[in-house]
DNA sequence: CAGGTTTTCGCCTAACGGTCGAAAACGTGG
DNA sequence: CCACGTTTTCGACCGTTAGGCGAAAACCTG
């Protein structure tokens, strides 16, 4: 049970880690996790193992990245770990323990056992989820200027997107709204944004290729 | 560590199960599985447990589905289930034990557990693979005319697909490949249907959305 | 009010998928 | 051996989508 838990702080996706005190691996930073319970399923387990970290109602989506069980993965007895990836929206700072810090996930530190390729697998996942599906919302405020979406969109995946074709992929796909507000430009002027919200929180899949799709079950209405 | 194995059989998408002889669940239909060893990972495992049931050399594809661990999935001590997904190519028929049987997966017989949902999400994983992937190349024999794999497609989806379109598509995304080779028509007349092959036997993803892609990392060529 | 800055919007083009129908290449029956 | 049915293949057309560009809008400062 570990978890990488994602957000993108000052410009870049960083992954909440904990530097280990004791061996193996001291000195080295890891991923949250802990033991299942027996009562719990794994879903309800790395949230309980999370909460020692963060306030876990800061965590807008979780899900099951992969199984890692290599048996050297750790030393001494095997230990099969089931990872998740975590996403806490960019308005939120949480609160962490002394032990726990934010790293960039493009210049990690010294990682314990096979976190790193976690971390990867973790990276990997969000920057496809977020280019079929609606996962944005996880990753942003309720409400966010196009540029302020853009920056979120380019730390996450990594290279610069258009804002222009951003704000009209996700309209065409139904997945944005204007709230109607704006806000006031920066010191330097410019014209005001407007805000938009994503018109749900739940999880929503943009088919990928329509390719064989019967006509009756296209994606989205007008 | 369970398995459904999945394969075109006479027109339907079909799954290996077998049936229980002793409690719990007696007489209702199990997918293959077993208990980790303490020195092989979970794909080792998977693929040691199919062995008994199956030539792993069919098996064209193996994946991680999830893992299945709400404590009352089966009675008694908690069991955490890594769940997998098989594919068997459709020009094959495993020779499989006298308890095991292939079952369509929409009308699949009284089955044990929570291996109903686990079909479920192996049917879902694959169709939407079959989408932005090249995982065909795993259902199909090696060479196969558009027809042939017109109707694999379909049976794997669920629904109908144009011919003309799955051999543009695929031919687009630079997956396939006509070998030269026709096959002679039935009985009842017709062109003859050339040959095709998937161009390599890895997986390859076509990204979804080039959404906000960099312009150099488009899919494909030409 | 002129010049700079930032956001927004419309237009153009290329590529892709859905559909249709014609043409190709075969078999069969008269 | 020729007309007909059958199956596959291919080209054409159309609507939708995404990428790119540049103009216009709306604000700031000096």
């Amino acid at each position: 049970m570990l978890a990488a838990v994602l957000q993108v702080r000052a410009g870049s996706l960083q992954v909440m880690l904990w530097e280990r005190a004791r061996e193996p691996h001291a000195h080295r930073w890891s991923l949250p996790g802990g033991g299942l319970g027996d009562d719990e399923d794994v879903e309800a387990s790395i949230r309980r193992q999370l909460a020692e970290k963060v306030d876990v109602r800061q965590l807008s989506h979780v899900e099951q990245l992969a199984v890692f069980s290599n048996p050297a993965r750790v030393p001494g007895p095997r230990v099969v770990a089931t990872a998740f990836l975590g996403l806490v929206p960019s308005h939120i700072d949480p609160l962490v323990p002394s032990d726990t810090a934010w790293h960039p996930v493009d210049a990690l530190p010294a990682t314990a056992f096979d976190h790193e390729a976690i971390c990867r697998r973790a990276r990997s996942r969000l920057a496809s989820k977020l280019s079929y599906t609606n996962l944005g919302f996880a990753l942003a405020p309720p409400e966010f200027t196009i540029s302020a979406l853009r920056s979120l969109y380019s730390a996450a995946l990594g290279y610069k997107v258009s804002a222009t074709n951003l704000q009209r992929v996700l309209s065409r796909r139904g997945l944005l709204e204007p709230t109607g507000g704006t806000v006031q430009p920066g010191p330097s002027g410019g014209r005001p944004a407007a805000l938009f919200r994503f018109v749900s929180g739940e999880m929503r899949i943009t088919d990928p290729f329509a390719v064989l799709r019967p006509p009756s079950a296209r994606s989205l209405g007008p």
